[in-house]
DNA sequence: ATTTACAGGTTGTCTGACAACCTAAATATA
DNA sequence: TATATTTAGGTTGTCAGACAACCTGTAAAT
């Protein structure tokens, strides 16, 4: 009568029957407790010493339960002060989105079609929800990129702080970390083709004309003209990924 | 002599340089084996001894690391047998949307902004990219909404599955991520507030309009119209966006 | 009054131990 | 032989105690 083998396939996640560790119902318990607002964001929760009796649970298993919400940015320790809720639990959801990009294995195609939707998408949101602070920021930063023409490491911050500056103007923090996650995995392939070619006449070039395009698109930005903004940017994320897919090919080869 | 004044004021966020605890480096070397492929989902890590040995850690440290990947689901630790990696991501929004409750009303205005944005433009993307076997899949699942009309719960998972569908057709897995990281937290929301009014004859008719935007999308698809494809999603977002927001407004006054 | 030293508390980490559990091989049984 | 039972070993989950590194506020020393 064991029939083991009559153990049928899971049908439809039929029931999801887990032991739910000890960890998980701290964690449940005390997620309900900053939701409902009795740990309030900035506060000092008891120590783990505390905890444990209140629990009634060891302490690998209450530390287990607050690393994991520390991963999640939810709780925040520090060493000889204690254990306190993140005043930002608002970055808990940027930093799961993180984490799951962290996951996957990225492909440098994939990036670039994702960060010219993106950026092509922020450039557009943009052009209606800019503070004139956010321009003159952008400003700013292309005054820096025409100081630094020869200067290529230079030249290259004040150009992502350019489109960081683009998807902060969005004024959503979620798109704003977005396009900066998906630059920051491009900006390593950036940097490195641009170690190889020691900044030539042709590279000159291509900073003069780059600065032109940024001042297109912060001329749309200006003028508050969505659609015009979105292909400014447009045209100029395809010519510099076609600058970064030329030289990627050149390595390949 | 000490001079402890001297300390600069932090410039610009120089270096952000926190303590970080062993098991955070863990993680991360875990989390880069996993999207390196080196290990594939469903495969299961050495033992927890073993990962000790290799690591140079104690038991604890190392176990704070796993309960925290286990906590985002990306790692499965079943007792008596080992620990896997999962092997559906998948499992990673269902614990997602489980916590999914700190969000402040705020941040859903963020999110359906950058919804619409993702997945209008990876409507335009799909309509080049989806295979036969995309769009067939997204067939079905459109019947699977027509047979359950009456039944929200089950209506509402075959309507996030299309969705994931048309973004798995772009062949693009950072955006298949990137949609189902914010289609999952939504859907906490979209199912919140289902709850209230039980399945009435305005859900219904609701419901079948969702199913002949859905279609017309699919049409788009199949027959390669991009710009076609992107306005009818971007119409049926709209639509439905409306609906959430009616019922979150109802909520809140 | 300012500096130093100290004591207590806190998190981070390690070690060893036991319980609950699963798997598979060895054994007993029909 | 074929099936059922037992057994042994390995694995995760949990606990307890200990020490290191660190922070803070107080008491002592200058």
């Amino acid at each position: 009568m064991p029939v083991k083998s009559a153990r049928p396939e899971p049908l439809q996640e039929v029931s999801p029957i887990r032991r739910t560790s000890l960890s998980d119902k701290i964690i449940e318990q005390i997620i309900d407790l900053i939701s409902r607002n009795v740990l309030q964001p900035g506060e000092r929760l008891p120590s783990e010493k505390d905890l444990c009796k209140r629990f009634g649970v060891g302490r690998a298993t209450l530390r287990e339960a607050l690393r994991s919400l520390a991963v999640m940015g939810i709780l925040d320790g520090r060493v000889g002060e204690g254990t306190f809720v993140s005043h930002n639990n608002q970055r808990y959801l940027e930093r799961n989105l993180q984490w799951g990009l962290l996951l996957d294995p990225k492909k440098v195609e994939d990036l670039l079609e994702t960060r010219l939707m993106l950026e092509t998408q922020t450039a557009f949101s943009a052009a209606r929800k800019a503070t004139p602070a956010n321009l003159e920021a952008m400003e700013r930063t292309i005054q820096g990129m025409e100081s630094s023409v020869d200067l290529p490491e230079q030249y290259l911050r004040f150009d992502l702080e350019f489109h960081l500056l683009v998807a902060q103007a969005t004024q959503n923090t979620i798109l704003h970390h977005l396009v900066s996650m998906t630059r920051g995995y491009l900006q390593a392939w950036i940097e490195e083709s641009l170690v190889a070619p020691p900044s030539g006449p042709e590279d000159r070039h291509r900073a003069e004309s780059s600065i032109r395009e940024h001042q297109a698109i912060l001329r749309a930005l200006r003028s508050g003209q969505a659609e015009q903004a979105r292909q400014a940017m447009k045209a100029h994320i395809l010519s510099s990924s076609a600058d970064l897919h030329q030289h990627l090919e050149q390595t390949s080869t």
